[in-house]
DNA sequence: GTTAGCACTCATTCATAGGGAGTGCTAAGT
DNA sequence: ACTTAGCACTCCCTATGAATGAGTGCTAAC
């Protein structure tokens, strides 16, 4: 048992005593319990449900010892008990029992993901898909790729010394930009940049190039090269991790109807949270590490505006390289045994999704 | 006074009925005391305010005549009253001071908008710039353009039967799609077709360009016309008004903090409204033909998510034609004499930035 | 036309009481 | 050594009602 080290929250630990296979069990119920009526579960309630023939009584003296092992908690003296995060994620790692997707369902997500051809857009379905099929807020990283070779650049003149930057790389995305220069060039003049760019950098890798060109505007420092190496920098700009670290939302306003979350400040910390990016991509950068299905509960997240939701994660590949990650946030008590299924077949059709072209 | 036609509301009319002077001042103070306070505003509150030596129950005879015209109204029998959507309307109309905004905020915001060369991120800052402002949300329509010139266009194949089509207006815009062709086509195949579209179409309109390539199409019917044709239907759906009408948001949880939108339920449709766009879109087109700030108080605009709201909204011009609109929504208790200007002032900066180049 | 006075209406606040759910503890039963 | 029944106790929740205060409409006098 893996998880015994960890949880030394109250006096005892799980080890040290009363934690046996009925007490798992009642765990157990519990937890599905208040998943589904997202109410404290009382001694008597748990007595009937479990199905154990233990009079509640009994039940009330496992209870206080789920407590102590910090498994459980109660709002307030004659509440039933909730479980606490600890309590979630014992139940996760070695209670739940994963739901399978059924079969009429997984067709139906797989009918929607591949409708779409466009990378961009597959992304957006796959967010949405997630979205409305859990209920909840969904999100997917955008496809990072290793290696950005470069295919092809084009400067086109703008007016006055603006110049139009459009890079191409070899998977076929596009990005563009407008520099500015230190001073106008003539059509001509650009087309000679971008010729010599393109016959001798073709197929490289991005960072390669600007090595290469810095080295190259050392020996010989003219202003074609300086315009060259500009452009260079800008491309690297558009298509740099910063950049391409996207994700995106959906259904965001799904989380609203959860009363856990009501709290407007709350609420409003999360949906900033979505604004601004930076924090979730860190967290979802981490997911991307792990093998399959990630869970981080309430506040395991280290990060504030999620403390009261649940993130379920799962990496996706292209080509059985890691590629991105996808998944949803909603409030803590979900329904993890088909959320989890769903993120997890979501993200083997998206990955398939992305490659078959 | 040109909205006494309209104020037919209650048994009373404007022209009809002690709507005077007195009258009007007594609503002025009442609507403006209202938006600073938020509370429903009584007789002795008024009369001390307005400062024109009327006892409490005079006040009281006038404020009975203003609800009887649908002016103002009382959420219960002992509460003060509060401007209804027409107070606002005659407030905002013929009463309301704009209060023209402090030289040091117009520098302010010049300085933030000129910051960025872009027009995307000019976009998005006059929009962080107006919900930072207002404190409220805000909103800016990407500039249209009204005749979209070709330029280029550049087909590069990709694995299969998958063409990277790039095209370039002459605005110096860059749209790029993929698109599945019937067959395979060699790199001079679609070198040629590019050529033979940049040759001939240089500087045409796109609407022009399709015109003539459908005629050229039913002389000549081969295949590389026929891709060409389809190059030319995705650039146009990328390019069409459908895509190129789109907004940006910014400073949505803003509105979290306002207690008459706290109603979860109202608060979701708000949000919703801001991801679905269409019906925003709708209302933003229309007051771009308006010819300075324009105003939807609540109801007005139609649109049921924005009941409780107000938008504010002005066109901002590039060269002297109209390009888009911009504009910031809120409670229908905002500090309108602040916002409008706020909102005058940025369109008229943001066209100037857009120009610029 | 204006004002004072008065009865009346509601929202809001507070204290109070009763019911219900559930607990912890203890003592008895197995 | 568990398990159970019983009981006192705690705490939330929901009335209920009273007191308060703000504000109104109406009437009659100025």
């Amino acid at each position: 048992m893996r998880l015994s080290g960890r949880l030394v929250t109250g006096r005892k630990t799980i080890s040290d005593s009363g934690f046996n296979e009925r007490a798992q069990q009642l765990l157990k119920v519990l937890v599905e319990r208040y998943i589904r009526e997202g109410e404290p579960v009382g001694s008597r309630t748990l007595a009937r449900d479990s199905g154990m023939d233990l009079s509640p009584a009994t039940i009330r003296n496992i209870m206080s010892d789920l407590e102590e092992m910090g498994l459980v908690a109660s709002p307030h003296t004659s509440a039933g008990r909730v479980p606490t995060v600890s309590g979630y994620r014992l139940f996760i790692d070695s209670l739940l029992t994963v739901k399978p997707l059924d079969s009429r369902e997984v067709r139906e997500l797989r009918k929607q993901l591949f409708k779409d051809d466009d990378p961009k857009g597959l992304v957006e379905s796959a967010s949405k898909l997630l979205s409305s099929f859990t209920l909840m807020a969904g999100l997917v990283m955008v496809p990072k790729r290793k290696h950005v070779a470069f295919r092809q650049i084009e400067f086109l003149p703008l007016t006055g010394k603006r110049v139009l930057t459009i890079l191409i790389t070899r998977e076929g995305e596009v990005h563009n930009r407008v520099i500015t220069t230190r001073r106008q060039y003539s059509p001509s003049e650009l087309e000679q940049a971008a010729n010599l760019l393109n016959e001798n950098y073709a197929g490289a890798g991005l960072e390669e190039m600007h090595q290469k060109l810095v080295s190259e505007m050392d020996r010989n420092r003219d202003d074609m090269n300086r315009i060259m190496r500009r452009a260079l920098e800008m491309a690297e700009q558009v298509i740099s991790p910063k950049y391409d670290n996207d994700f995106v939302v959906a259904g965001q306003t799904n989380l609203m109807n959860f009363d856990e979350l009501s709290e407007m400040n709350r609420m409003r910390k999360l949906f900033d949270s979505f604004n601004e990016k930076h924090e979730l991509l860190h967290l979802l950068d981490e997911s991307m590490q792990a093998k399959g299905v990630q869970i981080f509960i309430g506040e395991e997240s280290g990060y504030q505006p999620l403390d009261h939701c649940s993130l379920v994660t799962a990496p996706y590949e292209i080509d059985n390289r890691v590629a991105g990650v996808l998944g949803v946030i909603g409030p803590t008590r979900m329904a993890y045994d088909r959320v989890i299924s769903i993120v997890d077949v979501t993200a083997k059709l998206l990955g398939a999704a992305l490659k078959k072209p």
